[in-house]
Formats: C-alpha cells, structure tokens, sequence
RNA sequence: GGCGCCGUACCCAAGUGGUAAGGGAGAGGUCUGCAAAACCUUCAUGCACCGGUUCGAAUCCGGUCGGCGCCUCCA
C-alpha cells in the first residue's frame, strides 16, 4: 500500500517517495523551553508522533530529530523585542540555563505521558552554535549575507525562490500588513543570522563568533542541526501551520542558499488547536498544560484520544465536553481490551479470522491516506464490535493498530487480583453478600453505598460481585 | 488591505462526484432484588443558504451569510 501526504510544498496530496530505500529521515521542529508545553504545543507533538510511528508501521527505518531551543527567541525577529528565556529568568530569578534545563525535563515527562515516542536525536541548539556559526560563514562566502547595524542578515533579494513553501510573491509579500521595519535591513523581509546590536546588557547567552560576540538568529538552528544529523538532504519537514510564512521559508532560503541543493522533499503542517475563540499561544492567550488537564482528573491519553480524534491538517476545538467524550471513549476501549485480554490471548496476526483482515486494511488505508486517524480509530471501533470476529483476532489486531495509535493497549493491566483490598473491606462485602442471600437488600445496598464513598464499586455479575477502583 | 482554511445529527468528527465512518450523549429493550456493567435496537431523504455544472454533488464552479487562521513571537 503506497502512503500519501499532503506536501505544503505544493498543496496537493503525493505519493510518498524517499531519498534512501526504506530510510527516512524526518526533522520535526521542537519546543522552546522558556515554559511548559500548552495542549496545542502537544497535538503537534501527538501529530509528529502519529506521522512516525505510521512510517515506521508501513516497514520504514525513520530517523526523528526534534531540536530543543534552549537559545532565547525575540518576541518578534526584529532586532527588538525581549528575548523569552531572559524574560522568564528575569521573572524566575533563575539562570536561563536553569530554566532550559527544567522546561526540557518536563517537555519529555510530558511527552513521555502521552505515550509519544522519544526523537531519536533531540539536539539543544546552545550546543550547536558552532554549527550554525559555520552554516552563516558558508552563507556568507556565497555572498548570501550583509552585515548592518552589527547584525548579519540574509537577504532575500538573493534567494529567486524566497516565499515559495508560503506561495507568497516576493514583490507585494505581506502588502498592507504593519510591520516595523528595521532600517538596518536592506529588504524588510531580510531576517538575522547573527545578532551582536544585542540592547539587553545582561543577556547571558552569548558566544564567540567571526562578527563579534552574540549570539544566533532563530531560523538557523534547525537548518544547521537538521543538516548535521539527516544530511543536507532529507524526506520530511514537520512543524505547526504558523511556521509556514516565516519560520520555514527562512530555513529554506538559508539551507538551499548554502547547499546549493533542494533541502527537503516533503513539508507537512499541523492545525492549531483552537481553545474557545480563538488559538493557544504561549505569549499570549489562555494557556492550558497537560497538567491542568491531570488534574483534572483526566488520563494524558484522554487527551491522545482527543487527538487522534480529529484530522491533523484541521483545526480541532477544545471543550471539556470534547474531551469527556474521548475520556468515555478512552474507558470504554480500554475497558473492552481488558475483557478481551481476561479471556483469551491474541492470535497469530497472520492468521486473522472473520472480517479482521479487512478492517485491519481500512486502517492501513487510513492512515496511509495522509495519516487520518479519525477514520483509522473508526476501523478499531469496528473491529471490536463485530460479534464474527473472534477475541484472539481482535485483540491481535488491536495490538497491531495500536502500534500506530499509541494508547498503550497491549500493556494495559487485567485487574484480576481481588486480594489487595483491606480486609474490613473484604469483610463488609461478605457481609453483603450474606444479607443478599438473605434478602436483605436494605443492608446490601447500605454497604455499597459505604463502599462507593471509598471509592469502591460494586458490580454484581452472575459470578458473584466483583469490585473495581472508582478513579 | 493581502493570503488561506472551514461551516456535516444534541456534541465532537471522517468523508478521495455515485448516494452520509466512528465516538460521546440521549431513547427503547434484555439481564438484575435494585443498581452498575454488559449486550441488542434506535438516532441526518440530508451535509450553512441560493444558484449552476453533471445521468448523479456534502464533495466541482459562482454568489450570500457565518466562523477561524496567517501577514508580529507562536505548534
């Protein structure tokens, strides 16, 4: 089965093609760690995940790098602004050092709750300023930069492909909007490789380079770390639908510029997240962590399901109500797989009965048609509700689907051991079941109603009462 | 001002011109002392609205209304 995705590069779904037989190598921008990830931040990283674990599902060798920016970004790419990493160490009275380093510890707890599987390489930028220093410097043998004002741009004005991943005409680009024009810049769309005009007097993040003492642009980092650990050439570009106008038509312009060579085959772009009127964003805007959400009550993989619950490339609103829904969902999955796994174990995936064959191929198809998941959990659904398939195959093709899914399906716990209940608990549920027998359905129900204030349900099934935890 | 995306049941949400996936909620039923759980059944002659193209349109084209994003850091 051929995958498909939709390239930005030219807005049409094609046929995925890689440079290297079955190796990919996909380069997926990464948080800046000046705060912690917000929900919105983490559907991207679900997306990413989602892609990967797919590539890896259709039987390719994929090679993830996700850049940690622990380098201070602008609040805007003039040559103004306050850097985020100071601003948050100002406000902390931490290092920015120190910040980086917290911000990084919980990105990956955040991740690493969600099920999303670890990058294969996750270079911090503060330990590739070399890298990006020579990036700059081939740059500049080209004729490709300017110095001004004590800052190194690149112009655009030598890049006859500037603005082709946006489809934005070089000439009019942005026509009408406000933007503050830094006088030092020769076109207003030039943008910073190296800043040394830094005004922050105390900025503490700074190096050594041919232009003097400074420190990097933000575009360059990915260009340069991208590069040094995929080639100059590689398949996949991921990153949020905002980095597509700037973020990304820069790093285009930079790594081409220097290469001399097409950089990247396919761009792929997540929808945002939209919270009630419009998107999260960390600077500005309600700003909603997976923490919240934990304490909440909900499970981070809630927030998975919700997810996978809506296509990448759309935008999808976030309402407790949404998310009840995919927790109730999420349950009634998980709950269902444990039945299963009580009762039997999984088949050969080889050797699938019933209609399991066919639903586990609508869900390769699925996901091979540009990653909709949606549709993919549609084919599961299906799968576990169709009474010809017999709980080996379902469940064999559960574990298979979930390979992509991620919700962690073949590792969930069968709840069979009724003995690490206390033992005045285990007492009052004799007790009930002897006031049962004997009719006494007052006490019977006064005892489950004792129970459930401690968090304790009570189920009676035909093989007598069963209890589960009440989270 | 420029560019782009989207409007599908009570809610979320797929939909690749050929007759509306899936989930949640709701309703009815089976089972049960009652619950719960489970299981079964049910839930859009219609996809914002108006035209058009077509044998056939949620899907294509035009218009109207409404929502959102980008053009400034942003996933």
């Amino acid at each position: 089965m051929e995958l498909q995705f939709y390239n930005t590069m030219g807005r049409t779904l094609q046929p995925f093609k890689t440079l290297d037989n079955n190796h990919v190598g996909m380069y997926c921008c990464g948080p800046t760690v000046y705060n912690y990830a917000h929900i919105g931040n983490l559907r991207a990283y679900l997306f990413d995940d989602v892609l990967r674990r797919t590539l890896e599902y259709f039987g390719y060798d994929v090679k993830h790098v996700m850049n940690i920016t622990d380098v201070g970004h602008l609040t805007d790419d003039e040559d103004e602004g306050e850097d985020k990493m100071l601003k948050t160490s100002r406000e902390t009275g931490k290092s920015a050092w120190e910040i980086a380093e917290y911000y990084t510890d919980a990105f990956f707890r955040d991740i690493d709750s969600l099920n999303i599987r670890r990058p294969t390489v996750s270079p911090r930028a503060t330990e590739h300023i070399q890298d990006m220093i020579g990036l700059i410097k081939r740059l500049e043998e080209k004729g490709y930069t300017y110095e001004s004002g004590g800052n190194i741009y690149f112009s655009i004005d030598k890049f006859p492909d500037y603005g082709k991943l946006a489809m934005r005409d070089k000439q009019d680009l942005y026509a009408g909007a406000r933007i503050e024009v830094d006088s030092n810049k020769r076109n207003p769309h030039d943008f910073v490789l190296w800043f040394t005009n830094s005004k922050f007097e105390h900025h503490s993040m700074m190096w050594d380079s041919p232009w003097g003492r400074g420190y990097p642009g933000w575009h360059i980092e990915c260009s340069a770390m991208s590069m040094k650990y995929l080639g100059e050439q590689f398949d996949i570009h991921c990153g949020g639908i905002d980095h597509i106008p700037i973020h990304h038509t820069n790093e285009i312009a930079q790594s081409e510029a220097a290469t001399g060579k097409k950089w990247v085959n396919y761009w792929m772009h997540n929808e945002f997240l939209i919270l009630g009127k419009g998107k999260m964003a960390k600077s500005s805007g309600e700003f909603l962590t997976l923490s919240v959400l934990v304490n909440k009550g909900y499970d981070p993989l809630d927030f998975r399901y919700f997810s996978l619950g809506g296509h990448y490339r759309s935008q999808l609103q976030f309402t407790y109500d949404s998310l009840d829904a995919s927790r109730n969902a999420r349950e009634g999955l998980f709950k269902r797989i444990q039945r299963l796994k009580a009762a039997d174990e999984p088949s050969d995936i080889n050797s699938l009965d019933g209609k399991a064959k066919e639903y586990l191929d609508g869900f390769k198809e699925a996901l091979a048609h540009d990653l909709n998941t949606p549709k993919a959990l549609s084919w599961l659904w299906n799968l576990l509700k169709d009474s010809s398939v017999s709980n080996s195959s379902k469940l064999a093709a559960a574990y298979d689907m979930d390979r992509v899914l991620g919700l962690g399906l073949a590792e969930l716990q069968v709840e069979t051991a009724q003995d690490d209940l206390p033992e005045e608990f285990k007492a009052l549920i004799r007790e009930r079941e002897e006031a049962r027998r004997d009719r006494n359905f007052k006490r019977a129900d006064e005892i489950r109603d004792l129970l459930l204030d401690s968090g304790i349900v009570l189920e009676d099934t035909p093989e007598g009462t069963r209890w589960t935890k009440n989270v």
